[in-house]
DNA sequence: CCTGCTTGTTAGCTAATGCTAACTGTTAAG
DNA sequence: CTTAACAGTTAGCATTAGCTAACAAGCAGG
């Protein structure tokens, strides 16, 4: 199973809100998400059938190694084109929407050349 | 009707197209996509009745001042996306496909950021 | 005039991904 | 013990947007 913007979205959230809380349940997700209860559920079953997520007898869920590495690898997509649109002048509202669409989009190529021009351009 | 990404980039294609010929047709659309001819049939339909193009009786199809403003928009993020990926490093045909699909989702507000950047800093 | 190519359309399938309504199961309160 | 709240699941709907199969309409060749 390949990911999709939706299951990139949902692994991202999980991987933020498990940095906040001691346990990440479905009800967490949805509410963070603002999704429902039934398309987290739904969600979920895929994720872990996928090997991305486990889930314990108690809702709990956590990313796998595979999941993780997933959801890290876009969660530092949204931060470092988050970063560069705000040295560009962009608000950190849109920044971050922004952000948020496009870290699933770009690719390796153009990602690793935004974050090298960060790393030698401290300041643009 | 608001576009979608499949809407812009059949407007996009529309106009990049009827650059380089005399007169565009679904079935010049459906090959420079790749797409089926029922897939451009039913999307030229949904962008006829929003008012972006229309289609003479020879089939032919032209864009609107509505479906042209779309058209150029999209298009012109196009080109400044590329091009600032490409004076990244990146090469031309990865930093293409990613302008092609981050064009979609990029806000007018990021976007004339990277323009107002690209312009004042002719050699980055 | 028939045949066949080209173009476009119609009908219907599929997949992804959101939703609501309604059910289940567990836990907590009175 | 009964009731209510909370969490999760099941069933089924809608939309977007791709597809194939099959049909229709126009023009060109023999």
């Amino acid at each position: 199973m390949s990911l999709l913007e939706s299951g990139e979205m949902y692994l991202e959230t999980i991987l933020v809100l498990s940095q906040k809380k001691k346990a990440v349940r479905s009800i967490d997700v949805a509410e963070e998400m603002s999704f429902s209860k039934p398309s987290v559920s739904r969600a979920m079953g895929i994720l872990k059938s996928g090997g991305y997520i486990e889930i314990d007898t108690l809702g709990h869920i956590t990313l796998t190694d595979l999941g993780k590495a997933a959801a890290e690898r876009i969660y530092e997509r949204h931060r470092i084109l988050s970063e560069i649109l705000m040295r560009l002048g962009v608000d950190e509202k849109t920044a971050t929407e922004d952000a948020c669409k496009m870290e699933h989009y770009i690719s390796d190529t153009s990602f690793a050349a935004i974050k090298e021009h960060l790393k030698t351009h401290p300041v643009m």
